[in-house]
DNA sequence: ACCATCGGTTCATATAATAAACCAACGGGA
DNA sequence: TCCCGTTGGTTTATTATATGAACCGATGGT
């Protein structure tokens, strides 16, 4: 592995839950040498990719990445052209709408919005990571990857919370291959208890894979229409994200979709 | 120099000028080897801190920077907690209100804000590197700089809008040690023709410069009562943001600042 | 048909990364 | 007060990795 891939990587030990980690920690963490942690994280803070804490000595990420952001949506408007489109879905649906993203093989939460109307919610959080194998976003996506890069992803050892009963391997690739045959993911209490989840792919100009658009639902109050209903929306928000992208949506699950649109009845388990 | 310090100074090339680069340009601007310039990018890619435009093979600042971003922001929230002030400030001066920050030796625009009131206002963009030596934002802060980083960041050569008197090397720092005296810094005409800015440092817990917040007003329309209103406008400003983030206005400096708040006229070219 | 340029690759060489051992400083606990 | 574990940081010989000139096939103009 090259010496940049490792001072990257450790960038990825910082989450939400662990925005500061000391050097030792990190070390520990990482698995790699504390002087070799040591000079790689002075790189990343001369870089302002990470940055230390005066009173703690403890590293977080830097400011630098403000600037990188600012270019990329300048560059790339992601997450400005989805917001709007999002927020309206979350409206339509009256709930919790997602985006996420494939990014160097991980997924994950670029943006969302909440409806006005429910005073429950299915809250998010962006910039962290979702399992693939638990969320209809990750069962979207992984429909439409090919074989070994889903064999990759999937070998990446999981773990579901404590209070749910975890999806079995197989289990996972009935789902992925039922997604992928009807044109959309549905699943309910796999990630949290009590929320349904549905997600449609979204594709770049070159058809591949992007990310996943969601609509998570708080599970008490999900009838039969808005489970039928839920698939149809999201479809119709993938369209018109993907065409403010330029995304090109495969002729196989554009028909997939078109079948779903014009059903009156749709209900997955 | 570090392998790691190469490829994030790869980084540094893409701006809002030049969002997209390919391989040769980018050996040639940065006088790394073809080669060199591949290996790295190549680890920045699969990292998603750089993409690669499918159709052109140009390179283009990543997606993952998006999740850093919304990492850093929850860590550090610098950016969301400064926008509502800079824009009620930018409605009280009724001119565009900015904000800077110090990365990596670089003065970054990280956000800004227009008033609503006029149809003309000075345009910004965040993400661009602003010149220390032309910028009331630059003197401001080199005021509160130690004396050899001052002199590292001044000796980067610099040059002027074609159209505008270039500062020489002796009248910015006069310019440096007058904002340092008086706690303000003033400019006109040096980075942009007709324009009027004004700013202040900002400060963070351990009393180091951050960065500066600014305000940046059409000339024509500049009365002297105006011009002696934002300073104190921005002064106020400077002291909710840092309130917010915890930072430490330097006795000094806020000692400083008191006089400007108690004056009733106070007008600088 | 030609030439320049593009992105990407190869491989001997040289340089930079590595990890164990070592500091000094700090913070409990006994 | 002493001890012990832990912290961030530094040094060093050893080793692995980065480097760059030359090369490749493809592409686009002239």
């Amino acid at each position: 592995m090259g010496t940049t891939s490792k001072a990257l990587t450790l960038l990825d030990y910082f989450t939400r839950t662990r925005p500061q980690i000391g050097l030792s920690e990190l070390a520990r963490l990482s698995g790699a040498n504390k002087a070799t942690c040591y000079r790689l994280m002075t790189e990343l803070v001369e870089h302002g990719l990470a940055e230390q804490v005066a009173a703690t000595k403890e590293y977080r990420i830097g400011p630098a990445v403000l600037r990188l952001a600012a270019l990329r949506e300048a560059t790339v408007p992601t997450r400005e052209a989805a917001l709007p489109l999002l927020q309206a879905l979350a409206v339509a649906t009256g709930e919790t709408a997602h985006m996420s993203h494939l990014v160097a093989g991980n997924l994950v939460t670029l943006a969302f919005a909440y409806p006005a109307t429910h005073g429950m919610r299915v809250m998010m959080e962006d910039a962290d990571r979702l399992p693939f194998h638990a969320t209809s976003s990750g069962h979207a996506i992984l429909g439409w990857l090919p074989g070994d890069t889903v064999d990759r992803i999937l070998q990446v050892p999981f773990d579901t919370a404590p209070d749910l009963v975890p999806l079995m391997p197989a289990e996972v690739r009935n789902r992925i291959a039922v997604a992928r045959a009807i044109g959309w993911a549905a699943t309910a209490n796999t990630f949290e208890a009590d929320v349904s989840s549905f997600a449609v792919p979204l594709f770049d100009a070159q058809g591949q894979v992007q990310g996943a658009l969601a609509v998570a639902a708080a599970g008490p109050r999900l009838t039969d229409a808005t489970r039928a209903a839920i698939p149809r929306q999201l479809i119709a928000s993938a369209r018109e994200i993907m065409a403010l992208w330029g995304g090109l949506v495969p002729a196989e699950l554009s028909a997939l979709w078109r079948k779903t649109e014009t059903q009156t009845e749709k209900v997955q388990g």
